[in-house]
RNA sequence: GCCUUCUUAGCUCAGACGGUUAGAGCGACGGACUGUUAAUCCGCAGGUCCUAGGUUCGAUUCCUAGAGAGGGCGCCA
């Protein structure tokens, strides 16, 4: 590979202006094995004896290690090495080595550190755990370190996956507009803006989807796939203000095709992830029973049936939704009674006399560790009966809560639909069932391990006369459907499509406990900067 | 919007039935060390105990209100 570099000098703390033709990045370095290379990026961390400095560095595509030692790259070199602090900019050359302890399996041997600038030493983001609202208040940093980047390659590989597996089925992306004259559901709150005249307003979208069935008819099958605005002070791990929804729409789908389509869809993000990101989700530490699981079939129940299944009257693979629910909580009071008696353990160590500072750090980290799961344990002991509950009481016909998708959804390693849903408590554009005006021909996908509802679609109503009769029962402005109204007045077809919030799909895939971390900058109630 | 837990050093947390100078670890800073993986070891500095009002001889600790954060529910994707 032929890359060229030009040194210029700049200023006193920026040493160096590169010109640069092409430049080796660190995820390239299995190719280089042996060669010699310059690398370019920040310092994640640092160690340092006397005569040999260890720096991880990072640029993006990954981290590595750097040696610099005396003997191989001088004293001059060594002496930059040390003055480095955590951040700081620089470019490293040196031979590629392959070391099976490091991650990665390659370290690089330098000869030489240039320095492009001396981070300030007050970098706020250390190396011990941090709370969820300081990382926040340094999300501009946050994303920089190793956890957030695995999460953000992610992020890219399913967004990727997405638009291929669209475009590749001769779908076309059509984007809706953001801003808005009207509330089209009428349902959540919507922010607002003023659009030029003084009286007139503009709302930011809720949902593309009444534009995806205006666009579907003029190219088929299409997709949109942007950002979408709910005004709701949802403070809870699972909510944003602003994150983005992917809703397809075909011509001439039914239902079933519909949930053909979302299985294939969802199993192919997944597995696309798993193939291209398994270093990301090793350093996540994520269960990937879920990737394994993902080839098998996706059930398909209906609403009816979800009823009885939460309600612990009808069982799936001998597995009682109620029974288990119970099992968890027995097993979550079974590991806190584990944790304290490994939490006294370690405090009465703490307590022997002459202990090394190393041992010290040791146990108190052990007992600092222990304290927080335990916290964790005790939520969930304190919420698991309530959701039993919730679940066992759950009244036939009421739309699911969060705990009914989590009795659901433990009885399987795979996302579930439920489809077949009462007419009142879903959307005015849902087709009825001709057989039976009580249901509506709209699907939910839940995804495993409790984290629910990922997908809703419909099959839509053609039916002019149906959909006046509909916008007339949810009481809706009837001049603003004017426009949808014309797909059906000028040749109406069987059509279906569906939603999926984005950074759910991410949450689910990394196991990250909050969706806040799914996105690069989070808009929620409360957080507008940075 | 409702329920619940919390707010002490730059960060993560301990603490006092109300009483002299409020603690630890990490980080930062100074030093030692040629193979470290949150390196280790020695030294040093660092505080409006969230804000306002009340009770009291005395409040960071008790009470009331407010602000902010975590968890659960609702609304939803």
């Amino acid at each position: 590979m032929q890359f060229a570099l030009f040194f210029v000098p700049l200023h006193p703390n920026s040493r160096k202006q590169l010109i640069c033709m092409e430049l080796t990045y660190i995820k390239d370095l299995p190719k280089h094995e042996g060669g010699k290379v310059t690398l370019h990026g920040w310092i994640a961390n640092k160690r340092s004896s006397g005569k040999v400095a260890f720096l991880v560095l990072r640029d993006g595509s990954g981290f590595v290690q750097c040696v610099v030692e005396v003997t191989t790259a001088g004293e001059e070199n060594l002496e930059r090495a040390k003055r480095l602090t955590l951040e700081s900019a620089i470019s490293i050359t040196g031979t590629v080595r392959k070391d099976d302890n490091q991650e990665g399996g390659y370290e690089l041997q330098a000869t030489d550190v240039h320095i492009y600038s001396i981070a300030d030493e007050n970098y706020p983001i250390g190396k011990k755990e941090h709370g969820v609202d300081f990382l926040m208040n340094n999300r501009h940093l946050w994303l920089r370190s190793k956890r957030q980047w695995a999460i953000m390659k992610i992020r890219n590989c399913a967004l990727y996956a997405i638009h291929r597996f669209f475009q590749e089925r001769d779908f076309v992306q059509m984007d809706s507009p953001i801003l808005t004259g009207n509330a089209c559901e009428g349902t959540t709150t919507l922010f607002d803006t003023q659009f030029y005249k003084e009286d007139q307003v503009a709302y930011l979208s809720q949902s593309g989807q009444l534009y995806a069935e205006a666009t579907a008819m003029a190219m088929g099958k299409v997709y949109t796939f942007g950002p979408t605005f709910r005004a709701e002070k949802s403070l809870t791990p699972r909510h944003l203000s602003e994150f983005w929804m992917i809703e397809p729409e075909m011509a001439f789908y039914d239902l079933e095709m519909d949930m053909n389509l979302i299985e294939d869809f969802v199993r192919y993000v997944v597995s696309e992830v798993y193939e291209k990101c398994r270093t990301e989700l090793e350093t996540l530490e994520r269960n990937l029973t879920l990737f394994e699981a993902i080839k098998q079939p996706f059930p398909r129940i209906t609403y009816d049936d979800a009823v009885l299944i939460i309600k612990g009257k009808k069982e799936v693979n001998g597995k009682n939704a109620i029974v288990q629910l119970e099992a968890d909580l027995a097993a979550v009071h079974a590991t806190i009674a584990e944790k304290n008696a490994a939490l006294a353990e370690y405090e009465e160590k703490l307590q022997a006399k002459g202990l090394k500072k190393g041992e010290i750090n040791h146990f108190q980290n052990k007992v600092d560790t222990l304290k927080n799961e335990l916290k964790k344990l005790e939520d969930d002991a304190r919420n698991i009966p309530q959701w039993i509950a919730s679940a066992s009481n759950f009244v036939p016909g009421d739309d699911f809560g969060a705990s009914d998708e989590k009795a659901i959804t433990r009885l399987f390693d795979v996302p579930v639909f439920v489809y077949k849903w009462p007419s009142p408590i879903k959307a005015f554009y849902m087709k009825r069932y001709e057989d039976d005006d009580n249901y509506v021909k709209g699907v939910d996908l839940l995804a495993p391990e409790g984290f629910g509802e990922i997908v809703g679609g419909s099959q839509r109503e053609d039916d002019i006369e149906k959909l006046l009769e509909r916008i007339k029962e949810h009481d809706l402005p009837l001049e603003a459907f004017e426009w949808y109204l014309d797909l059906r007045r000028f040749g109406s077809v069987p059509h279906a499509g569906f939603g999926l919030g984005f950074e759910r799909l991410v949450m689910w895939m990394t196991g990250v406990s909050h969706i806040r971390e799914t996105i690069p900058f989070p808009r929620y109630y409360g957080r507008l900067f940075p």
